[in-house]
DNA sequence: CGACGGATTGAAGCACCTCAACGGGAGTGG
DNA sequence: CCACTCCCGTTGAGGTGCTTCAATCCGTCG
């Protein structure tokens, strides 16, 4: 079960749902046939959420599956006092569901508007069953989702503030849409990079204005700065 | 692919290999009908590991996978400078390479002297497509491995040292072996405990003697303690 | 224009770390 | 059997990195 290549994107009719979705051939849809898709597609319906809109909650029934076509979502788990952590956002292409547990065991929230393609889990079960790649598919998605919380795990337990802001903005670069040239846009707010670092947002405050000052990045808005020098970003992160 | 109840074990040949292994119901191989069994032991050899013996590093090519059968490993990954990530501990039953990267993303070593049952993983991936059951309890176990990960996330983000090291007491009386009435064994090191948690080995040691001192918990020896009042301990840990 | 919410900046506090000394059980050699 | 040693764990005292609390700034919207 090697990473396999992504499967070609067959042509589809011009009538097809799915012809001007922008993220299919990332998705997980993009492991299916042409002629599997269009049952697939018909089988999903499209929602959309404003910004801060709850999807899923943490515990429950996971009724239903999603695939993120459009907008930013934000995962996260609460402790019964309010504290909460960020696990992590989701980006078009990204599949919400992907351990096909009765249970999701997180929260998910839109960051900024969203569209998502809905599939009842029992259909979608269906889908794997009848489709092979999909369930690999499924199953590499898991895989790769379980290196990142790793890689996570090291950064709030090993990590100084410093460290988790620049290794954040490396990311950020590397999975946020529109990086080009070392323009990175941050759709969450402070707080939610915060509650993603393990830290206080006047400590993101305070290493994002460090991180200026040296020259390393330029606050170009709210929501975007530019990296200026990547090899510094790169030793600031600690690895 | 809801989580399915455990496939009743079948009796086995007086002589098979597997007949005498404690972890057969729980482990993997629970999954396979005992004919296949027989294939899926003949394939894999029971491979000796002494304490603090390295079994896979940290971006190895991982060429085998392994079934836990006796023992304990820790999981670390490792930051340049040293500094540590303890992401997990294996006991008897789990499973070192469920992910089935081309990769490994971690480093096990053996914490008390290890037994594990070696598969090459061309050998596996063969039975996974031959068993479907095995492919599914895989699944199964990313899932819950992911599920435990996002919850070691909340408490590195965001428990306090005190919660933290309840929290842990709390999973190692569930996890560890010879758990009853309250007795916990920790065959880790205190250093293991801390890179664990994300806190220097001092703070364990202080706040164990907390508990000790406010009756939530009698040490009876350098690995094993007894929790006396799991109510209070739960309180302690925030949830 | 004024008001609001998110972001920034400043000053003081504290939770955990660092450094250092001590203790105690396991293994070893006499 | 005891004495020695080593290693791991515990305890203490002082330091620091991040938090907390509070004030100010700034872009957005009525």
């Amino acid at each position: 079960m090697l990473a396999r290549p992504e499967p070609a994107l067959r042509s589809l009719d011009p009538g097809h749902p799915c012809i001007g979705c922008g993220v299919r051939a990332s998705a997980v849809c993009g492991a299916l046939r042409p002629e599997a898709l269009r049952d697939f597609r018909l089988s999903g319906t499209a929602v959309h959420y404003p910004a801060g809109a709850t999807i899923v909650l943490d515990g429950d029934f996971a009724a239903t599956v999603f695939s993120l076509t459009d907008g930013v979502l934000r995962l996260s788990k609460l402790l019964s006092d309010g504290r909460r952590q960020v696990t992590g956002f989701l980006f078009p292409g990204d599949f919400l569901g992907v351990t096909m547990e009765p249970e999701h065991n997180f929260t998910a929230e839109a960051v900024a508007p969203a569209i998502l393609c809905r599939f009842s889990r029992a259909r979608f079960e269906e889908f794997l069953d009848t489709d092979p790649g999909l369930k690999e598919r499924l199953f590499d998605l898991a895989a790769r989702d379980l290196a990142d919380t790793r890689q996570h795990l090291v950064l709030l337990g090993q990590k100084t503030a410093a460290e988790r802001v620049a290794s954040f903005l490396i990311s950020a670069a590397g999975r946020c849409p529109g990086g080009r040239h070392g323009d990175v846009h941050l759709p969450m707010s402070r707080l939610d990079i915060a509650d993603y670092l393990g830290l206080r947002i006047e400590t993101i405050s305070r290493e994002l204005t460090f991180l200026k000052t040296s020259g390393t990045v330029r606050i170009t808005g709210r929501n975007s700065l530019r990296i200026l020098d990547l090899d510094r970003l790169r030793s600031a992160a600690g690895q």
